[in-house]
RNA sequence: GGAGGAUUAGCCUAAUUGGUAAGGCAGCAGUCUUGAAAACUGCCGGGUUUGCGCCCAUGGGGGUUCGAGUCCCUCAUCCUCCGCCA
């Protein structure tokens, strides 16, 4: 959420943002945003006068009752109008700020000076990369379909079975291939990387998705339990950051680094027919998220650390991949700058996002909350927020058998997750 | 699911029959000191205002009232007990 009095300040900046995300049809917004802003304030002003006047007569009442001089009856009548004027004056107020906060909501974050300008992901820029291994595949490659139904170690169809298309379910040695990846990783951010380890719930209320910012405008995206008014985590990034909603963080625990696995639920409407098949695409897939929460003028150093951490799985894999910056008209709406990890697939011929890292500075500890006090004497300020995926396993799982895979249709483990699998090949 | 109790600022704790939130701790600044501690003084929820001030704020949302921390309804969370159940 912005901040309405940056809003105020710098409308032009604003609508030049909104230019820059391709979002130049909301300018309305704004300007009908301010509009209303100006209303209210002059609404506010009136309704504090009569409550002034209430308080005051009030405070009469109380002392000519208390000093025996009468009953004030004539005083009371008089603050029964009054009252009904500040009630009818704060319905009306109450209205125009749920329309402001609607607005307000569904304005997108501020951008980063150096997020690259560009109309879709065609104009995102290369950062990093690529990063490539040493991997002999000197012979006609399968994909990880055909890979996952020989081995038995991956059933899609028993998944759509019990469950829809979408689900796919992991079999003996791939379930415990999964589970090793999940292991290593949440086991290198804990232990190498500074990150306190969490295990979320995973499904939480409205509050958390609107804190996060995927309320309201991804609605129609995560599942619902209605009877219970809860939702599918589509990230451990919503639960995790809003671990600390509505708190006033000790400065001195910033920064603060979690690593949270979690299982991610996303309905994917409107996206069928593209990049559908197998993993890419599934409505629950497996995920680490790294999340923090940092000082203003620490974020953008932080945002390179997680992108680092990110990378330094994908290295210990020896999975080929490359780091692209989202331009102003890809990067999603909560984020100030974003980066994305992408993994190369060999059956695919393409590469496929793997990790998103994103910082959102203020604009997620605006909506929920998140608040530190600099030092004794000011006055509290936002925390920045920051997230990475490292990673989701889907993508990864797409890239690792295909990469790993032999002439003969098996699959090596890659060393750093024979630890953690007890063995070295799938056949 | 049922009964009772609780929720006040970063933390802890007060508030007569309803009369408009009192303190303490922590923190910050200053005085004193070679330095530190102690002591003393000031600041110490949010909004608005050049300022005085004004408004809002007692878990969330409603209601009664001229006026609600206080009375009523409802929801959430925590504690105690009863019931049911993996």
């Amino acid at each position: 959420m912005l901040d309405i009095n940056f809003v105020r300040q710098n409308p032009d900046e604003v609508i030049a943002m909104l230019q820059r995300r391709q979002m130049g049809k909301d300018t309305p917004k704004v300007n009908k945003l301010l509009e209303l802003d100006s209303d209210r304030k002059q609404m506010v002003q009136r309704a504090d006068e009569l409550k002034a006047l209430r308080n005051r007569v009030s405070r009469e009442i109380a002392d000519i009752r208390r000093t025996g001089q009468g009953s004030g009856e004539e005083l009371i009548q008089q603050m029964k109008t009054v009252s009904d004027q500040i009630s009818d004056l704060d319905a009306a107020l109450a209205t125009l700020e749920t329309e402001m906060e609607e607005i307000l909501l569904g304005l997108p974050n501020r951008l980063h000076d150096s997020v690259p300008a560009g109309r879709n992901a065609d104009d995102n820029v290369l950062y990093k990369g690529p990063v490539e291994f040493i991997h002999q595949l000197d012979f006609p490659v399968r994909n990880h379909l055909d890979l996952g139904k020989s081995l038995g170690i991956l059933d899609f169809e028993r998944g759509a079975k019990i469950s829809g298309a979408g689900f796919p379910v992991y079999v003996g040695k791939g379930a415990r291939l999964e589970r090793a990846l999940i292991n290593f990783m949440l086991d290198t951010h804990t232990s190498n990387h500074g990150y306190t380890e969490v295990f979320p719930p995973f499904m939480v209320n409205q509050e958390s998705l609107r804190g996060t910012g995927q309320w309201p405008k991804f609605a129609d995206q995560v599942y619902h339990i209605a009877e219970d008014g809860l939702y599918c985590i589509p990230t451990a990034e919503v639960p995790v950051t809003n671990l600390h909603r509505g708190e006033m963080l000790d400065a001195a625990s910033l920064p603060i680094a979690y690593a949270a696995y979690s299982a991610c639920f996303r309905r994917e409407a409107g996206s069928y027919g593209k990049d559908t098949r197998g993993f890419l695409r599934t409505h629950q897939f497996n995920k680490v998220e790294m999340v923090r929460f940092t000082r203003p003028e620490k974020s953008y150093e932080a945002l390179e650390e997680i992108l680092g951490h990110a990378e330094n799985l994908l290295c210990a894999l020896k999975i080929p991949y490359r780091v692209i910056t989202l331009c102003g008209g890809d990067i999603s709406a909560n984020a100030a700058k974003c980066y994305d990890i992408e993994v190369w697939s060999p059956a695919e011929d393409k590469y496929l996002e793997a990790s998103s890292v994103s910082n959102f500075e203020d604009y997620q500890a605006r909506r929920s909350n998140i608040r530190f006090k600099p030092d004794g004497k000011s006055k509290p300020e936002f925390v920045h927020t920051l997230n990475g995926s490292g990673l989701a396993t889907s993508r990864l799982m797409v890239s690792l058998l295909e990469h790993y895979q032999t002439a003969e249709g098996k699959i090596k483990v890659p060393e750093v997750l024979q630890p953690y699998t007890g063995f070295d090949i799938i056949e």
